[in-house]
RNA sequence: GGCCCCGUGGUGUAGCGGCCUAACACGCCACCCUGUCAAGGUGGAGAGCGGCGGUUCGAAUCCGCUCGGGGUCGCCA
């Protein structure tokens, strides 16, 4: 036989895959091995869709010329596994099956054994139903058995296999890091394990490998990746699980363009070679954070659709709307975004627009309904709660700087500029939704650059790197670093796509000085620098090439690639909103020895019903 | 930590104060049926409405708390 393209036969149990079987095979005789996917049963003849990972085919069984086969057909329900044998037959003309890719032959059964039966399943494996998630994972070893569930996982060992290729074929070595680090205080929470060995002392869960790939580059290795597991304790989203999975890449004698460059040829070059039905164009689109935040108040735009913001902070600067004019003399902004025909929603309408606001913080919406061009609109042709204050002149103004025409909505928000960003940019996400302006053939891939190196943290009373703080600033802003160090750029950059951020990276700091004096502005003195970060600190003087990298979210792009927005469906065994895991239990206690062991003294009860005390 | 939505037979839904000793579809069980492929026909079993407490003459239905799931803002170097 010329080369197979079934990837499930040629075992002692099993000649062939069940989904692999063609009008060629006709005549053959088969061992297929599966499970029951459906039976019909017309009383003297019976079909069994016997189903593997590639497929279905229809076996037939007859009680005429195998009592035996029948007999146990006869006796097989749903999800049975089953071992058939029998003869690969062309169906005739009538009986042809088109939904179906084995659909033009048919396994006429000479025998059936039942390897193994089968409960009646929690949820249908052969229906699409929407199943509560909570008893999907429960069952997730059924869950899988679907078939969209069993393409997630397939397209994901594709993506993971084209990456190791393609990166294998640009010099990357493969390197893998420890799991079990050192705790960051910076960043996110991290997952913690205690040690045995050392009373009162804890490793940390890797948030991302980065020391240990900067590292790689002072140890020469030049180009790194790695599939890595990470780890965050944050709270989950529906795109955010708690271990997740990144392609980590580091290399030195880079620059910016070498690595976006390189992103570039992945992501197109996956996405044509994964969903070839979709389109990526090209070249990326480049933004800058600043612009990114103006267009769109967001970091990860989605750039399918247009609906961009403007900036209404002068006129509102001079508004005698007092709302307007105080909150630009308290340093906050006006903008606005326009819905296309919005002018003819209800009030009640504009009203779930503001509600929608309101949950992100803002204290509501300012809205204007123009029936005639904003460029001519009177009074009466302005719909808007505040028009009275505002008068029709500020109306006008606003309306044509926010691009609005006749029959246009626009909503303004008011207030401390990132509040302003995130209620505009959740405005703009729901506006497409209900325009219907979403096209879901398209993965709209793009980078933004320039990020900030720093921002000031409220809380904290002190400035947080943006990216991490191993991240170069701009050269060009090195002065500001002590002046004016939230105007300080980064050498940082995210890719993004659909409205998602698929990850981040940034070329590095590689001298001592530099880094001594990023920690300086981060807090860090240089006895504490030493400290924690002695390591790289002292690595740095050892020859430390300069070197740059990314990592990404190789959930996310798998997320994206099978055309759904949750997460969960990409990974076998995931986590709920609440970070555990249904089926196996975990997290759970553990026993009061393995506690002692660890030096550990758990504070409260893990519920009043169990006797175990404080 | 805040806010929003959901929890009714195995699954998905309906019911939203008495008509509910809870309805429908799929599934399940039994029987019939030789060409179906979401097979068909007949019959049947299966939940007391996440849990606790309240309001009421009366609660799946209203209220409070709680548990669980989902979503989101904060958070996620």
């Amino acid at each position: 036989m010329t080369h197979s393209t079934d990837k499930l036969g040629g075992d002692v149990l099993k000649s062939h895959g069940c989904g692999a079987l063609r009008a060629e095979h006709a005549g053959q005789t088969v061992s297929l091995a599966g499970w029951v996917h459906r039976r019909r049963d017309h009383g003297q003849l019976i079909f069994i869709d016997l189903r593997d990972r590639d497929g279905l085919v229809q076996i037939v069984v007859r009680p005429d010329d195998h009592p035996d086969a029948y007999a146990a057909a006869n006796d097989v329900r749903g999800e049975y596994v089953l071992r058939v044998e029998g003869e690969v037959v062309e169906r005739s003309d009538a009986t042809r099956n088109p939904n179906l890719p084995t659909g033009d032959v048919e396994v006429v059964a000479t025998s059936v054994h039942v390897l193994n039966a089968a409960k009646t399943p929690p949820f249908s494996v052969s229906e699409d139903d929407d199943v509560n998630e909570l008893v999907r994972m429960q069952y997730r070893y059924i869950d899988l058995r679907r078939p969209t569930m069993i393409a997630a996982l397939e397209l994901r060992h594709r993506l993971n296999q084209f990456i190791r290729d393609f990166m294998t074929e640009r010099g990357f070595l493969e390197v893998e890091t420890p799991i079990l680090v050192a705790a960051t205080p910076e960043g996110a929470r991290d997952y913690v394990v205690p040690s045995r060995l050392t009373p009162g002392a804890f490793y940390a869960l890797p948030q991302a490998p980065q020391q240990f790939k900067q590292l790689l580059m002072v140890a020469g290795v030049e180009r790194y990746f790695q599939i890595a597991r990470c780890f965050r304790d944050e709270d989950l989203r529906a795109d955010r699980q708690p271990e997740f999975v990144q392609l980590d890449l580091e290399w030195s004698f880079c620059e910016e363009e070498d690595i976006l460059g390189l992103l570039e040829e992945l992501f197109s070059q996956a996405a044509a070679a994964l969903r070839p039905d979709l389109t990526v164009p090209r070249p990326f689109p480049r933004l800058t954070w600043q612009e990114a935040m103006e267009r769109y108040g967001s970091d990860k735009p989605d750039l399918r659709y247009g609906l961009e913001l403007s900036d209404c902070s002068d006129i509102a600067e001079t508004s005698g709307f007092g709302v307007f004019s105080s909150t630009i003399a308290n340093d906050g902004r006006v903008r606005g975004i326009v819905m296309p025909g919005g002018a003819s929603l209800s009030r009640r309408d504009v009203d779930g627009f503001t509600n929608l606001a309101k949950t992100m913080g803002a204290p509501g919406l300012v809205s204007l309904q123009f029936s005639a061009d904003p460029a001519a609109a009177t009074e009466d042709d302005v719909r808007s709660p505040v028009l009275r204050h505002l008068g029709i002149a500020d109306a006008r103004r606003i309306g044509e700087r926010c691009g609005a025409s006749a029959g246009d909505l626009v909503l303004l928000a008011a207030g401390e500029a990132g509040m302003v960003s995130t209620v505009l940019d959740g405005i703009r996400r729901e506006l497409a939704r209900r325009l219907d302006l979403i096209d879901d053939t398209i993965l709209n891939f793009g980078f933004i650059t320039d990020f900030p190196l720093v921002e000031w943290d409220d809380d904290g009373q002190r400035w947080d790197a943006l990216h991490h703080p191993f991240t170069a600033p701009n050269e060009a802003d090195a002065a500001l670093l002590d002046s004016d160090p939230a105007n300080v750029r980064a050498r940082a950059y995210d890719a993004i796509c659909n409205g998602f951020e698929l990850g981040s990276g940034s070329i590095r700091i590689h001298q001592r000085d530099l880094q001594l004096q990023v920690f300086e502005l981060l807090g860090i003195d240089a006895k504490e620098a030493q400290q924690r970060f002695g390591h790289m600190l002292d690595a740095f003087e050892y020859g430390a090439p300069p070197h740059g990298g990314f990592a990404f979210g190789i959930d996310r792009v798998a997320m994206l690639l099978a055309g759904t927005e949750n997460i969960r469906e990409v990974i076998a065994f995931p986590k709920t909103m609440s970070a555990s895991d249904p089926m196996t239990g975990a997290p759970m206690p553990i026993a009061v020895e393995q506690l002692d062991e660890l030096h550990l003294l758990v504070q409260q009860a893990e519920s009043a019903d169990q006797s175990a005390g404080g």
